[in-house]
DNA sequence: GATGGACATGGAAGTCGTTTTCAATTAGCC
DNA sequence: GGCTAATTGAAAACGACTTCCATGTCCATC
């Protein structure tokens, strides 16, 4: 465990939502602690394979991630328009999938559960016309740019 | 509706399976009839997005495409090893995910659910070592190249 | 049959998240 | 302190997908 692992755990457990290796780099950048975008996106790789971490994908395909809070597995419901996200409570899905894949039988199952929306906050706005995700208004009224 | 577009839907209806963008316009140029990359994305997202075919992502992100038989929405069971799949019946999470969006205020709620495992003719094979879904041996032996 | 405009095509080039490469650095152990 | 294996990170490569834009095709109108 070097510094930076440490640090890239840090700056996301500080994050309650689910943030992109990308602006995990930037908010590590804009603490002071620079660490490289290759050890971010490797710190995240195997902070997710030991389960510390859970992985969205966005619309676009990019993978989002947020520190797993207790242990086991979970699934959330996450704003398209803020990024605010939620675990759910999702026994009935679980089951569902296992019963599923046992039926038809298939070994090894895994499933992949998402749930999006637009959040009471952000209906007012109504700024859901297109934003693929994330990339609308950000966190309430802070565009995230997400430059490059 | 030019011969292009057909000629992508009509390629679409011989597999039952998810096949990727790439792959079908491999299956275009084997069949003689050459249609540019550009445009079997094109067609692809019009028909996705008039609901006639169907879009899942596999663990590397890439978007593979089935034709919908029936109208409605659908999902599926997949194979990650030879990529066969079937419509499972989803009804309790169309009502899980309906119910958890209302109960948490939110609105237009979407959701993502897929399923995959390894089916009945794969499992003697046991090759599910690593690949990241249809990289590893395909259509039970025929190994997918997908070269570029 | 000619004409013009709206729309589709497709090769090339660009986008962008992510991975690979590899030389330099560092962590951990004797 | 010295040694070795693991980690770092800047740069380059990768790859699915999109955008550009010059060309082609359809079709209503004259
Ligand atoms: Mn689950
Ligand atoms: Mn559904
Ligand atoms: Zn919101
Ligand atoms: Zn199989």
């Amino acid at each position: 465990m070097t510094w930076q692992r440490a640090a890239v755990l840090r700056v996301l457990g500080g994050c309650q939502d689910f943030v992109s290796a990308q602006e995990l780099h930037a908010l590590l950048e804009a603490a002071g602690r620079g660490v490289g975008l290759t050890t971010v996106y490797r710190a995240l790789r195997a902070l997710a394979a030991t389960g510390r971490v859970d992985v969205v994908r966005d619309d676009a395909g990019e993978r989002l991630y947020r520190r797993r809070v207790a242990d086991g597995h979970r699934h959330y419901l996450m704003c398209r328009c803020c990024g605010r996200s939620q675990p759910v409570a999702a026994e009935v899905v679980e089951e569902w999938a296992e019963r599923v894949g046992r039926d038809a039988g298939f070994a090894a199952v895994q499933h992949t559960v998402e749930l999006t929306g637009i959040c009471a906050l952000c209906v007012p706005n109504a700024d859901e016309g297109e934003p693929p995700c994330r990339s609308g208004p950000a966190r309430h009224g802070e565009h995230r740019t997400h430059s490059n």
